[in-house]
DNA sequence: TCCATTTGGTATAGTATTGGATCAATATAT
DNA sequence: ATATATTGATCCAATACTATACCAAATGGA
């Protein structure tokens, strides 16, 4: 996949190169983007091309495309910029959310409604679709945790996720997710996700919350497993 | 980001320079924006564009237009953290903390050094001098709280919790803590930091996440019961 | 107090810019 | 070889911007 040859530019590049500028700084909330056309041009490449890439932008909520008007920036990253959240390394990732995951697994018992339930089950699908594709995996993956806060009604609760999920859908750490990421463990991991459903829509919250260790117990040791080679 | 060429500016290029200027606090001074005339002119832009720009930092509450008078700043820049951590009432805190602080124990046990203990038991001292004076204590249970946090070596649990401390010391807060801290819940509290700060010290995790969440439940107790008079 | 000036408020018609959509040709990867 | 992605072009629709004129409220000096 890598030739040292510059590969053409394509719009997951692009798509990586804005991402970049809004998050070091250079492109502020509330900033509007050069045009389409403009964009095709510095960056050399078709217009349809960048398309792409801001269409991948808008659904990670990073810019807001408006037709006749522009593609503004809609994502505070300001608050980010300087919090140490940025230097967590994934272990402690893993370990923050064995702390909030399974008692979040609990509250999602008694606050969990049915829609929040059918939502996940849809994106369990998506993931049990996605064993060949870790990238889209991924993306699924972020959306049932952040699915599992709301089941808490908790606003804390559902702010530190999203908090978290925003680091984890930065750069550095989608290169980390390739390198642990497998169809293997990416099957495993939909087990466990449909364990963990199970448990909480018959309301049993303890068999949820273990399902919950166990399933960040595997992501621990995958990574652990991946960073000693 | 840099095109060479300068691009035409639009309203929204106009908002987004006047909301720096604002915040940055160059315009503070002078109390009023140049007229919109003279606006329009600098920015080399016709008069509508510049209205429309006003009218977004308007919705906005940076400025307030007056007819016939001018545009005034009305920004205060205090407040201009708008966490939506702000809207969680005391009981989502409660369930946020039982969630984090157990496992933070078994955390601590692993990670903590002896100077964190020794701080915490200072802490701990502090607290048991002041259960006639629940403004003291107060400040002293966040400050043993932060620093369970800060055994556990993870920046990611020491934000998270931060942001949370800073919350529990707004002003509503502190309301709401004098109508549930009285002498006998302050000294139920402080037995309760000793058992959890001795389990931490003689390293048994699950006994101080027990403890934790003890103690826990008594302050939900405590809150639920001074809700209900 | 009165009046000229300054300031924002509104309306309108024309022009420019911007994203949306499509398609055939070409390149790239598997 | 086939599937996928990129290109470059064209046309369309939505929105924004310009330019001008006139109105109404506030201001400040005579």
């Amino acid at each position: 996949m890598n030739t040292d040859v510059p590969r053409k530019l394509g719009a997951a590049d692009i798509a990586a190169m804005l991402r970049r500028e809004i998050s070091k700084g250079s492109l502020q909330l509330h900033d509007r983007l050069p045009p389409e056309r403009l964009l095709a041009e510095t960056y050399g490449v078709a217009r349809g091309t960048v398309r792409d890439a801001l269409k991948r932008l808008e659904s990670e909520k990073f810019v807001e495309i408006r037709p006749g008007s522009g593609t503004h920036i809609v994502h505070d990253q300001t608050d980010r910029i300087n919090s140490p959240i940025k230097q967590a390394n994934p272990l402690e990732l893993i370990d923050a959310r064995f702390a909030l995951e399974p008692h979040m697994c609990r509250l999602a018992v008694l606050h969990g409604r049915q829609q929040d339930f059918d939502k996940m089950e849809e994106l369990c699908g998506y993931m049990d679709a996605s064993v060949g594709d870790p990238v889209k995996f991924a993306e699924s993956d972020a959306e049932f945790h952040r699915f599992l806060a709301n089941c808490t009604a908790n606003r804390l609760l559902i702010w530190i996720i999203g908090q978290i999920t925003a680091v984890r859908s930065q750069d550095e750490w989608r290169r980390m997710r390739q390198l642990t990421l497998n169809e293997s463990i990416i099957s495993q991991y939909n087990v466990q996700h449909h364990q963990i459903l199970n448990a909480i829509r018959s309301r049993e919250p303890e068999r949820a919350a273990n399902h919950m260790k166990e399933h960040l117990e595997t992501a621990r040791l995958s990574l652990t497993r991946a960073s000693a080679t």
